[in-house]
DNA sequence: TCATCTTTGGGATAGCATGGGATAGTATGG
DNA sequence: CCATACTATCCCATGCTATCCCAAAGATGA
């Protein structure tokens, strides 16, 4: 389970770190690496396992084949998505479109956020972090025991 | 999986790099190369593994022999296929015909789409990506779990 | 305070995309 | 049936980029 934000630098090869508890998350699942991709709701990344996407990929086995919004989604997650194998220190090469695309500039923040987790620009993550409290107190009764889990679990 | 897009470049000789991803995929399946054909939904190309085939073929397989879409589908798919190998640089050549097709000019882009991938000219493909994006973004409520994954897995 | 793990830096290396020439295979015409 | 021309495949070479490997600095917890 990704969990809490992480402050890492972007080295002048484009190399970060990922946070060794996000790297044990995703070790032992055949891709020793994540999955990156730009957000469709903002300037920032989200990343996860090959688990995740293995995941939404059997969750639009469920859409019919020629389903417009299920050849949209398809297009816009698998597409857009990297795979970023770890070097042997830990650390994923950053494409320049994504770092570009998250107006990153020589710092990321990854932000934990359970089955997946996004990658920020600190500053403009920053920014959001208020907002999101905010939004997060009115919403707090929503958040209640949930009788029996579902075998499997589910999804962002 | 197929995951990211990658533009390439066509020589002279109407060969293509597939990408080392791409080819990492379909890797070990008996046939050392992809499966091209045109698209019966645009002027691009769809593309996958020869296991994609099979898939397709077992697809078939259930329904009845003179149906009329198993055999439309067949004639579409399977007749219009081409097997094309991948030469010791990992290059395969694009026949003329599907090149035009796809209104190729010097330079493709492939695109992942988990199951299976697409071959587009690059700048139609730009064009269709933001339409996907927005599409994708009001659809995107519809990505949602499924309580036991399908052993096996289903189609494109 | 020390030991261990994580993050970061930089040089070396291997793999990838691409170009061009050589060779074999196929089709066409005599 | 043979000869020619064309095409497709194979093979090698090259520039570039991404990855690997080693090493040191920093952080964390005992």
């Amino acid at each position: 389970m990704f969990l809490s934000s992480v402050t890492n630098k972007v080295d002048a090869k484009g190399r970060v770190s990922v946070p060794a508890d996000f790297r044990a998350v995703v070790a032992g699942s055949g891709f020793d690496g994540i999955v990156v991709w730009p957000s469709f709701d903002g300037q920032y990344l989200e990343g996860g396992g090959m688990a995740l996407m293995e995941e939404y990929q059997r969750s639009l086995d469920a859409l019919d084949y020629y389903d417009e919004g299920r050849i949209a989604l398809q297009r816009a997650i698998f597409a857009a998505s990297r795979p970023l194998q770890f070097d042997t220190g830990g650390r994923i090469s950053l494409p320049k479109d994504l770092h570009d695309y998250a107006g990153l500039n020589g710092h990321v923040t990854f932000v934990g956020l359970g089955r997946r987790f996004e990658i920020w620009s600190p500053t403009a993550h920053e920014e959001r972090a208020g907002l999101m409290r905010s939004l997060a107190k009115e919403n707090r009764h929503r958040l209640r025991p949930v009788p029996t889990p579902l075998p499997g679990g589910g999804m962002p």
